[in-house]
DNA sequence: TGGACAAACTTGCAAAACGCAAGTAATAAT
DNA sequence: ATTATTACTTGCGTTTTGCAAGTTTGTCCA
């Protein structure tokens, strides 16, 4: 149960948007898809996002149970997130929007791993 | 072809993004997927988009081919909105958050038509 | 063991986007 | 001719975004 005071409405395209339709969620759960574990890895994207952003939303996703936060076992500093089975739920999402993008921006490409 | 003069990248998922990914975008491709055609009709919607937002986001989306605007046939006030071929093509991704969020936010449903 | 370094944030602040309410121009109805 | 409707636009206060700089905690290595 994805925990927040407001939704707008109770349309599951609503509610979607409002957990992860901003201009950043998808892009750090694509990256995730990728298999980018790290913060510093996140901030090596081409879009740049900034690192308020970036922790914001990391600690958004994790409280909504799309990504889990664990330090690495050798490295207490390392934040290491992964997607749980909620997030790897996303996949088909993430697909279907690589696959419109591909078909109708020329010159866009989707990267291995994705 | 799309006009804009800065994608974040060449990414098809952020090139998506910065066309359709904000708060209100999808909301309104959803609505024209379920029939809707004209603004008051846009308004009627559990979310209550203010009118100069649904006004921004309707110019925004028929300048980028994803709908067209006419007058309606009978009363020249009333413009008519309707999904290009390019806007249908969006079905895919319309469906497949409306499946995520029907599955992960218990009480939603999708409602008929869409 | 102590100084340099690194990871993951946090803070300050300016700029942009959002959202509400009220106003307006053009057309239609009576 | 007057009133109502449609599709906006404007003003303005609030919220979010984005950039740069600073902070904290943990690691590395002489």
């Amino acid at each position: 149960m994805i925990p927040k005071s407001q939704w707008r409405s109770t349309c599951p395209i609503a509610c979607t948007l409002d957990l992860l339709g901003d201009r950043w969620s998808l892009l750090v759960i694509r990256d995730l898809f990728c298999g980018k574990q790290y913060f510093d890895e996140f901030l090596t994207a081409p879009e740049k996002i900034a690192t308020n952003i970036l922790s914001a939303r990391l600690a958004w996703l994790t409280q909504t149970g799309i990504v889990t936060r664990k330090p690495a076992a050798n490295d207490k500093r390392r934040m290491c997130y992964q997607l749980t089975p909620r997030g790897q739920s996303l996949k088909p999402v993430v697909l279907s929007v690589a696959h419109w993008g591909v078909e109708h921006f020329p010159g866009t490409a989707m990267e291995r791993g994705k």
